[in-house]
DNA sequence: GCTAGGATGCTCT
DNA sequence: GAGCATCCTAGCC
C-alpha cells in the first residue's frame, strides 16, 4: 500500500529548516502542510506566508513585547503560534528564532492537496480554491484553533510540514492587512500559483 | 471580475 | 474604548 501522506510528500524534519525568520518565510513557500485530526491527515502546499521580524518590525504582534497572547512567539522555534482575530477567525504561524526572541511566519494560504473534502465540509463546501485562500480559511479548513497555540511541529505530531520533493520559485511582495510598516517586501508567494490569497495586495482606504 | 461595509470578540491601553 | 496579521455578502461592471 502507498503511504498516507504520498500526497504531501516526505516528512520534514524541521531541524532541517533554518530558524532566521525570512530564510524561514521562504524555505516554507513550496513545503506542504499537513494537520492529523479523526478525519485523517488534512492539508496541502503552501503558497504564501509573509514573515513577522524580530525586534524592530512595527506590524508584529511582539514589537510591544511579550504578553500572555504572544507568548509563543517568544518560545522556541518551530512551534504554532495561533491567536484570534476580528471576532470570528484564527490565524496559524510557525514561530521563528531562538527562544527568548518573538518572531514567526504566518501561513496564508494553501493549495488543497490531501483530506479535500474534510475541508470542504468544514468550509460550507466552498469551490477548492477557496478553501485555504487565505489565513482564516486556512485555519478553518485544517481544523486549528486556540487548542493549538504553542503545539511543536514535526513528524509525529498533529502539525507536519513535508517535503515534497519540487522545486519552488518564490516572489516576495508587501504584507497584506496591516497598517504599519507596509511597504516591506516580507509577502513569500509561490510564482504562479491561483491559490494565492490575492494577486496584489488589498488596497486600504485613504484618510 | 471588482469594491465597500459590517460582523464579531479578544487584547492591551 | 480602540484596534485589529479577516471573511462574507451585496451590489456593480
Amino acid at each position: 500500500m502507498h503511504r498516507s501522506h504520498s500526497t504531501l510528500g516526505t516528512p520534514l524534519r524541521v531541524a532541517d529548516l533554518p530558524i532566521e525568520t525570512e530564510a524561514l518565510a521562504r524555505a516554507l513557500v513550496g513545503l506542504s502542510l499537513g494537520v492529523r485530526s479523526r478525519e485523517g491527515i488534512v492539508g496541502g502546499r503552501i503558497v504564501e506566508v509573509e514573515a513577522y521580524l524580530p525586534e524592530s518590525d512595527p506590524a508584529s504582534h511582539a514589537y510591544r513585547g511579550q504578553t500572555p497572547r504572544n507568548a509563543a512567539m517568544f518560545g522556541p522555534p518551530f512551534h504554532a503560534y495561533v491567536y484570534f482575530i476580528y471576532g470570528n477567525h484564527w490565524c496559524l504561524n510557525l514561530t521563528s528564532e531562538a527562544a527568548g526572541t518573538g518572531a514567526a511566519v504566518l501561513l496564508r494560504a494553501l493549495e488543497p492537496l490531501a483530506g479535500i473534502d474534510v475541508m470542504q465540509a468544514r468550509r460550507a463546501g466552498q469551490p477548492l480554491r477557496d478553501l485555504a485562500r487565505g489565513p482564516g480559511r486556512l485555519a478553518q479548513a485544517l481544523a486549528i484553533a486556540g487548542d493549538d497555540n504553542g503545539a511543536a511541529v514535526g513528524p509525529r505530531r498533529r502539525i507536519c510540514l513535508y517535503d515534497p520533493g519540487l522545486a519552488a520559485r518564490v516572489v516576495a511582495s508587501p504584507r497584506v492587512g496591516i497598517s504599519s510598516a507596509k511597504d516591506l517586501p516580507l509577502r513569500f508567494t509561490l510564482a504562479g500559483s491561483r491559490f494565492v490569497s490575492s494577486p496584489l495586495p488589498r488596497l486600504r482606504a485613504m484618510v
